[in-house]
DNA sequence: TGTACATCAGTGAACGCGCGTTCACTGATGTAC
DNA sequence: TGTACATCAGTGAACGCGCGTTCACTGATGTAC
């Protein structure tokens, strides 16, 4: 009975965040949310939205922040988790599939975002995707697993890799989420295309 | 002064057409675009526009369809002018670049479909991808430039470079136009991730 | 070739509604002394 | 430890505006005989 109604701290931004992200879950364009959505969404007065955010395209900037979050903590397990070399590819695309099926919604963001409204927006996650990367390049000189390209080389084997996993995600998001079959469809296709461009760089040559 | 006023017929839905891909080239996305939005771009009245379309959702979908023929007259483009097999690849991103830059409005309109918000269209621009893909396929294997490969890993090669080109056109569409400096950058690096993609597919082994 | 009628495409007025945004207010929390 | 005050976060009422959509009307074009 005691602690009642007592607030945490950023409990409604939060709220409201959660809102949005649940709003393009169900199928609704970033571009196309209002205030007045959001903050009904949340079940909250329209009002306290700007106790938070200036626009929607502000609280889209802070969502490409927390996006940034989700992202490390996926490259992270694949770091953890991804023992065997010989299987790398497959153990990577495994992880970042059940994520992306764990965070629907952020991902689903994060694929409107690209093409979005929003030029701020859009640069964010593209810089989110090129420090994943870089991250991706950094590990492979590592375990010197490609010790023949050069550094750029390098650079633009993994940027093209994650463009291709970022691709397989309209993919998934496509998919009804309960469709093991299509998504294990998806997976295998992914993990073909980034074999493709692993035996390409392979055998590529650095000048 | 014969032929007053005169209407062509058709001619406000292409207006309306236009017009919407007129605000998407502006940096709207068509997600968040209205029917007087569209119709006061046309320089109509309200009312007009339910006389060629049921819903913006509609015109979209009207959209896709041109948007065939636009990738269609590129594919053909390729075919009649890319005639050294050494430089096939330089070449075909050569003219890809040339018409995402001549016709930066529908190919806007085709990224921000992708992960945009109606089903229909973004169904209708992952065919018109993957028609584009088979059709790079026939290609290839007319000319017999990949032989080793079975029916179904020169497609999923293709799928790979089609994807590829389709996410160098966010690049693009993010760079100003008369910034032929960034241009030629990507125009270079989409080259380089098609010829690793190439190298990959050269050194496959199908099963 | 001429006439009567149907169809089509564009118009302007009008509707009710939800939107973004402002304002003054309230009560809880944090800070200074 | 207690008191006074400032700050913060949420509220409800209110605003003017642009939205999607409907309606009845108009004139041009197409069709039948």
């Amino acid at each position: 009975m005691a602690d009642v109604q007592r607030r945490r701290p950023g409990e409604t931004r939060e709220k409201l965040m959660t809102a949005a992200l649940t709003l393009v879950g169900k199928g609704r364009h970033f571009a196309s949310i209002g205030i007045r959505e959001v903050t009904r969404q949340a079940g909250v007065v329209p009002t306290s939205f700007y106790r938070h955010f200036r626009s929607v395209d502000d609280l889209g900037l802070q969502l490409v922040d927390e996006l940034g979050l989700v992202l490390r903590r996926m490259m992270r397990e694949a770091r953890e988790n991804v023992l065997q070399a010989d299987k790398l590819i497959e153990e990577s695309v495994g992880i970042f599939v059940a994520h992306a099926l764990a965070n629907r919604n952020f991902f689903m963001f994060m694929a409107q975002g690209l093409a979005g409204e929003s030029r701020a927006v859009q640069e964010g996650i593209r810089s989110e995707m090129r420090f994943f990367a870089s991250e991706l390049a950094n590990d492979l000189r590592r375990l010197k697993l490609l010790p023949h390209l050069s550094d750029s080389d390098l650079d633009m084997t993994c940027e093209l890799v994650v463009r291709t996993v970022a691709f397989s995600l309209t993919d998934i998001l496509s998919i009804s989420p309960e469709d093991d079959y299509q998504i294990e469809l998806v997976r295998k296709r992914t993990t073909r295309f980034l074999q493709l461009i692993l035996i390409g760089a392979g055998h590529w040559e650095s000048s």
